[in-house]
DNA sequence: AACCAGCTTTGACGTGCGTCAAGATGGCGG
DNA sequence: CCGCCATCTTGACGCACGTCAAAGCTGGTT
């Protein structure tokens, strides 16, 4: 069984080589950002929903905004879980490792994810900014405070608890069941109404590279590229770049990603 | 991929062969059970822990009990999600199907633990009796009312999904890059310490099939045997019985089960 | 525009686990 | 106590995917 020191070691390099770096926002418009909750654009998503606007200020108080560059480590499995986190903009990769270095991806999260939720006092997993990456983060104690003034959080929080475990339960039939090639689409098509498109805006990105992939699907890294080719091959997907894939009929790809 | 139809056979089979059966305490008691909230056995493990004593009475009004023979459905995925579970006595194991019959058991669910909560209306996956199970129910409708009138079970159940969630991203590593001797192994320790086993107690009991224990751990029947076989061989595990295992080195099985 | 480093793709080959098939085992009913 | 049938085990063999190795890309830097 090989070992997947590399992950390890690209990580190290991308953080060291551009540590501090400014948020979209700020490169955009030249200016510190003023990050404001009740013009926030991921909050109907997010936990804060359930914050009615007039407690706006209590939510606008207690959280503050962080940026990652790309493969920055935002916390690490086993770390002291002092903050819980909302992504405001960028992707994140969650994923816990063996001994060995092993590693299983166990979710990708898109803005408006919520990440940082525990029983014990430590993470679970660890997480990761993919690419540029801005998140809204509130110490765990005032989010405590939050949940025991503003009763809805608790019942937002819960409905998305549960959402994210229908989610594992998909990805354990997935592991555990599928083969390659339906792992892939499965994954395409996941990520198609994750990202809210539909059957007309048919295309998506990746800006994970094909290491995250590998290791969300359970495969390697030749597997999952191996696999592209092949469905390109079949017309199935359009692959004008690594990072980006086109779909020309998702209704053939939804047939194939259960098989028959 | 071959079709997994044996399971649904089966299932049948026993339903139609004992459909109504007596729970266990009535066998033992020789009476009809009085199923009471304050001296339920299991009520410290689950959801109704959050219902004080003095509220007992609105528990009681709500909930009732079931009997369930060997391989009866309890609900398939997709039914009307009407009612809420928590498990009395037997253990339960939870499924999803793909279209072709290939099937991933997501969890085994022993007395205490809490099923059929959902975010839509339907339930996201299938459960069915391994053995005599006993459930204690309640209408969904009169959850949401418990829910409204005493906030900690809110808490509870929050505490309970976010204890599911760890439990599924533990087995997606497992699903995902495990080797199946580790598969075995993980899933033999795990039980032992659900199962709330001391070192001094290393031993436990499968009441579930080979073949439940293959789709949990995404193997096929053959190979979860050889591997039972492989380990009984090594002396890591003693083997009575199929469904009862000994632990003669907890230490070593443990540094077995996550490699080197 | 040419270089470089990291990422992706492709190729050749190996193997862990799946598949197919044939016994052993053991629990239950008569 | 015996026989039946589901379940479990064992054996022989094959393949999907992993491993090892070597080119292509590609985006960033000078």
């Amino acid at each position: 069984m090989k070992i997947a020191n590399v992950i390890l070691a690209n990580r190290i390099q991308w953080v060291s080589q551009k540590e501090i770096v400014m948020s979209e926002t700020s490169k955009r418009t030249g200016k510190k950002p003023h990050h404001r909750c009740d013009t926030c654009d991921v909050r109907h998503k997010a936990m804060c929903a359930a914050v009615d606007y007039e407690h706006t200020d209590q939510l606008q108080a207690i959280v503050s905004h962080r940026d990652y560059a790309p493969g920055q480590v935002i916390f690490e499995e086993g770390d002291s879980a002092d903050f819980v986190f909302n992504i405001s903009a960028g992707e994140v990769r969650l994923y816990k490792l063996l001994p060995d270095g092993r590693r299983q991806v166990t979710g990708f999260l898109t803005p408006g994810d919520f990440l940082g939720l525990v029983t014990d006092s430590t993470y679970a997993y660890g997480a990761e900014a993919i690419g540029q990456v801005e998140l809204c983060c509130m110490q765990l104690t005032n989010l405590e405070r939050l949940l025991a003034d503003i009763p809805p959080v608790r019942e937002k929080l819960l409905d998305m608890s549960r959402d994210e475990l229908a989610a594992a339960q998909e990805q354990m039939l997935l592991l555990g069941r599928k083969t390659a090639r339906e792992k892939i689409l499965s994954f395409l098509l996941y990520r198609h109404k994750h990202l809210g498109r539909t059957d007309q805006d048919a295309s998506i990105d990746l800006p994970m590279s094909r290491t995250d992939i590998a290791d969300y699907l359970g495969l390697t890294i030749e597997t999952v590229s191996r696999t592209f080719t092949a469905l390109r091959d079949e017309g199935l997907i359009e692959l004008p770049h690594p990072h980006h894939v086109i779909f020309p009929d998702l209704d053939a790809m939804r047939d194939a990603a259960e098989a028959a």
